[in-house]
DNA sequence: TGGCAAATGTAAGCGGCGACAACATGGGGG
DNA sequence: CCCCCATGTTGTCGCCGCTTACATTTGCCA
């Protein structure tokens, strides 16, 4: 029998996949690192064979997830047509992530050992490439930004996306509203703010109005964008 | 001496203030009953006679903060002029908040125990109210929106909002960014996604512009805008 | 092929924590 | 004035992260 051998055999790799499916389960807060040990049949000190501590196992728990978005950031990023689908195709991609695995997501993003400085190195290469894959889609739905206005977006875009999956899975929109809206329109609203059909290809008068305006994402919006902002401020809303 | 009392007198707010001193300090994970205890100069379960547990006395404390947020959010309700100064306002507080006091931010939102149905009874009227107070917010700056239109734009704001202060907060954008953007170009950013100038008020025809079409703000756009989305996505979006 | 060193797993224990139970104290209302 | 009960204390249990000392297996090299 195989479950009768001295070595596991492949005990890194079952510890990152049974804590995956406690995390999902339980939460992250909940996961011990000796009820791991004890469903995989293995003794208490086994874990730290290898990894240092807790929180090095739910960093590569993470790390895990980060290629996972990756991945999906990829097949979008071959979406056909103008950036806007690609970037709609990836949001949604992101929105179904983060609601289908909501122990993963949080990992990767609520805990807290990620916000120690420096974060675990073993995140730090998905999450760049993450990054990366995020601003080259954003990038192509603003392709006459340049690079502050393409970083600002896809901070803004970044922001938007991660606080409606974030606020959404902590259950924070049902309990405030009567009469709450659908998971659809909710999404189909935040797909909208953050790449608008029509932004980069018109479609309709009305349409080509919307992306006009929204989230200034077309060139002539954007060339001086950042400039007449600033300058803005100081007259409109230096006042407040 | 009072110190020598065997009862301390207000031991239950001595708590909430402690324990928001050390999550400020330490961050949650490492706050123990105990230790709070220890530092009031009271047994350890002492704590135990004011709160029936851990989670209790956290929730407690996220509750101060929501109030602070709200009280925040009235005075940018005050604000004078059209909606958008006073939603400016009001998330340049937020923001400020969230920054300034980051253990309590991070309490109101990302703990775990937040999650778990139903909230902490004590949670939910003040972060009712703070929601309240945003969409009231919100809706000043699209007077011409109807009801769903309100709550489909308040949640896209408060995602946009919390998804940046969060991700900031983590330390998530730095270190992606060669060249990283300021905070101010940042938080500008942020502030012309969620309120535009002139969204309310026309100052040119270019910002009339932007103002007409961002988040189908206005109502001749928002009139049959989710049918058309709808629509649309088995057009173009389903192709993806 | 034989043996040895590194990799891997085990057993036991330390200190800290949350939570409960039984007991002690003293301040304010009858 | 006194006693009741909110408040605080001591003792205890179980779980946890992590470390140390020891046992077994594997794979590599002479």
């Amino acid at each position: 029998m195989d479950k009768d051998r001295y070595h596991h055999g492949d005990l890194a790799n079952a510890l990152i996949a049974a804590a995956l499916a406690a995390v999902e389960r339980d939460g992250v807060a909940d996961l011990s690192l000796r009820s791991l040990a004890e469903r995989l049949g293995v003794s208490r000190a086994a874990p730290y064979r290898h990894f240092p501590d807790r929180d090095a196992l739910l960093a590569a728990v993470a790390a895990r997830g980060f290629e996972a978005l990756c991945e999906g950031y990829e097949t979008a990023l071959a979406t056909p047509g103008n950036g806007v689908q690609a970037l709609r195709a990836a949001t949604r991609f992101y929105m179904d992530f983060a609601s289908g695995r909501p122990g993963l997501h949080g990992l990767m993003f609520h805990t807290d050992f990620l916000t120690r400085t420096p974060p675990p190195a073993v995140l730090i290469p998905p999450a760049n490439r993450a990054y990366d894959l995020l601003m080259r889609l954003v990038s192509a739905t603003i392709p006459d930004a340049d690079d502050r206005a393409r970083k600002a977006r896809t901070i803004t875009v970044w922001s938007t996306t991660f606080g409606f999956v974030a606020l959404r899975a902590a259950g924070r929109f049902k309990p405030f509203m009567r009469d709450p809206l659908e998971d659809a329109e909710i999404e189909a609203a935040i797909l909208d703010a953050v790449a608008p059909l029509g932004a980069a290809s018109a479609a309709s008068p009305v349409l080509e109005g919307v992306a006009r305006g929204l989230g200034f994402l077309k060139a002539e919006a954007l060339e001086t964008g950042l400039q007449f902002r600033t300058d803005r401020r100081f007259d409109v809303d230096g006042a407040a």
